[in-house]
DNA sequence: TATGAATGAGACTTCATTCAT
DNA sequence: TATGAATGAAGTCTCATTCAT
C-alpha cells in the first residue's frame, strides 16, 4: 500500500501534538508540574509513555512549549493592534475581557501564575516572561504619562499588580469572585 | 559533667527543630519544595538525614509545619489586638508595615505565594489557609461596611487582591519595587 | 513508464542493502554497535526507519551480514588460490599487502578487532569465526612444518598474534604507524 | 545505641565499593559494558540497585574507576621499580610474568581489550590510555637503542604488538594457548 | 540523640521493532 | 517498496523513608 502522503504524517504530527500538550497543560494545573509525570499524560492522552518522546525532547520541553505558547497569546491580547501604545479603551475593553478570557483558559491561567513561584520552573521561561513583564509595564507607564498621572510608573506597577492580584483570586476560585462588580470597580479608578 | 535534665534535652530537640524548619523554608522557597530533597535539608543544616525523621514524620511534615507556623504568625500582624474587628489606624499600619514585615521574611513570603500553585502542597494547608483568607475578607468587609461603602465586599475582595498583587511583586523582586509610593498610593486610596 | 522488470526489483534491492550495510558498518566502526541506533543507520542511508526490516530482520541480522561478508572476503585473500596451502610467497605476498588492505576497508577491520571483544556479538558470529582461525592456523602450521621448523604449531601461533598484533595497532591508529618498517621487519623474520 | 563510628562508615563504604567493582568487572569482561545493567551488577552483588548510586555517580564512573585501578596495577608492574628505564632482565622479567597476571586477572585484562574497540569507552579513559601506552613504548625503544638495534622504535612497536597479540589471544581461550612455548619463543627473540 | 548505609518505588528516557497506510 | 507513528520493555537514575548500630 502506498504510504501516507507528508501532509498527512504533518496532519497526525499537528493533531497529537496538541493533544498531548492539552492534556499535559491540564494536568499540570490541577496537579502541579513535579506530581504530574509522562506515564500522567501519556495515560491521559490515550497512548504510550514513548510515544511522547517522539514529539516532545523531554518534560521540559513540554512545559516550556506551553508556557511560550500562552505568553504570545497573552500579549496579542493586551495589545491587540501590536502598536506598543495602550489607549484608555484598550485598558477597559482588556479589564472588560481579561476575565472572560481567563475563565475559557483557566489551565493556562493556573499555569501562569505557578510559574512565577517554581523557581526551576521560572528559570526554563524567565527571559520571555520578563521581557513581556517589562513590555507592559512601559506601555502602562507611557499610558499613564500621557493622561498626566503625578507617578505614572507607580501607577502602572500599582494597576499591575492589582490586575495580577485579581486574576489570581479569579483563577483559584472561579465560582465564588464577584467579576462584574470588581470589573466595575477598577475600570471606575482608571477610565 | 552532670546528666543533662529533661528541661534542657527539650531546649536541644526545639532548637534543632527550628533549624531543621529554618533551612527547609530556606530551600523550599529559593528551589522550590518539590526539587529540595530531604539530603539537601539535611545537608544544609549540618546533621544527618536520618535525624530528620526524629524530628518529622515526613516531608509533608515540614512544610505542613512551617506553612501553619507562617499562617499563624501572619494572622496575628494582621489582627494585633485579636479582637476581629479592624480599624482604619490598623489598616493603615498593616499597609505601612508590610513590606518591612516581607523583607524581614522573605522566604516564608515566598513561600505563602508559591503554596497556592502547587496543588500538593495547598490541599496540605488548605483548611487553616481558607480560614484565614475568609477571616481576612470579613474584616476588611465589616471595616468597609462601617465606613459607609456602597459595596463593602467587593472593596474587601479588591484591597485583598490588591495587597496579595503588590506583595507578590515585591517578593518577586524586592529590590526594584518602590515600596514607599505604592504604600502611599494605596493608603491614599483606603485611609 | 514500462513497469519495471522482476530483475530491476532485485537491482534495486540488492543495491538498497548494501547501502544499509555500508552506512551500518561505518557507524559500528566509529560509534560501536550498541551505541548505534537503527533510527542512526536510516538517516545516514537516507531512508526510513521502517525500511530496514524490510531488508534485514533485526539489527542482529545486519551485523551479522555485516561480519559473514567480512570474513569471507578475508579468506579469500588469505588463500588466494583456495588450495588450502600457503607457500612462502603467499605469506610474504599477505604481509605486504595486509596493511594496503586494511586501509582500504579500515571500518571493517574496526569491526573485526570489536567483534572479539564484545562478547554478545562475538557469540553471533563465533562459530564462523572459529573455523576461519583454525584453518589460517593450521596453514600456517603446515606452512611451518614444510619448512622445517621445530616447533611449527607455537610459530604458527606466534605470526598470528603477531599478525593481529600489528594489524590492531595499525587500526587503532593508522597514521602514526611505520608501515613499511614493520612491513620489512616481519618478512625479515619469516621469509 | 550509639551510631556506627566514622571507622566502621569508612570500612562499610570500602568493602562494599570493592564488591561493586568486583561484581561489576566480572560482568563487563563477561557480557560486555552495554549489556551488562546496572540491576544486574546489583543482583549479582546482592544489593538494591538504589545502593549503587550511593558509591558511584553513574555506570561510566564505575567502568572508569575499574580501568583507572587497573591500569595503575599494570604500570606498576611493567616497570616494577619505577625508574622509567627496562633492562633486558625487566622485558624477560615481564615477558615471564605477563600470563601469570593476566591468568589471575583474566577479567581486567578482557576488559582492557575491550576498552579498545568500544569508542564511547575507550573516549572515558583515552587520556590516561594514551600516556601509559606511550611511555612504555618510549621504556622499549630506550632500551633496544642502548641494546644498539638498527631501528629501535619499529622494534618497540612490534614488540609492543606482539605483546597485545599473544596477550590479546591467551586472554580470549587460555586454556589452549601454548603458554611456556610462547614464552620461550618471545624470550629468544628479545633476551 | 544521631548516623548514614540500604531499600524500593517510581521518575525520565531510549530504542528495537511493529504496523497502518 | 516505503514511511514514520506507535508501542512497550528495559535502562539509568533519584529520593523519601527505614533501620542497624
Amino acid at each position: 500500500m502506498a504510504p501516507r502522503t507528508e501532509q498527512q504524517f504533518e496532519e497526525i504530527r499537528e493533531s497529537k501534538k496538541a493533544l498531548i500538550l492539552d492534556k499535559a497543560l491540564e494536568l499540570f494545573a490541577t496537579e502541579g508540574y513535579y506530581p504530574t509525570s509522562i506515564s500522567k499524560i501519556a495515560e491521559k492522552a490515550g497512548i504510550s509513555k514513548g510515544l511522547i518522546y517522539n514529539y516532545f525532547e523531554s518534560k521540559e520541553d513540554i512545559i516550556i512549549t506551553i508556557i511560550h505558547k500562552g505568553l504570545d497569546d497573552l500579549f496579542r491580547i493586551f495589545d491587540p493592534n501590536k502598536d506598543g501604545v495602550l489607549t484608555k479603551d484598550e485598558i477597559r475593553f482588556f479589564i472588560e475581557q481579561m476575565f472572560d478570557i481567563m475563565r475559557k483558559d483557566l489551565h493556562f491561567w493556573k499555569l501562569y501564575f505557578m510559574i512565577f513561584m517554581q523557581p526551576p520552573v521560572l528559570k526554563l521561561v524567565e527571559k520571555k516572561f520578563m521581557e513581556l513583564i517589562q513590555a507592559s509595564l512601559n506601555m502602562l507607564t507611557n499610558h499613564f504619562m500621557s493622561e498626566g498621572y503625578d507617578d505614572p510608573q507607580t501607577e502602572a506597577i500599582l494597576l499591575g499588580a492589582l490586575l495580577d492580584g485579581t486574576g489570581f483570586h479569579y483563577v483559584m476560585n472561579p465560582e465564588n469572585f464577584p467579576v462584574e462588580r470588581i470589573k466595575e470597580r477598577i475600570i471606575k479608578m482608571y477610565c
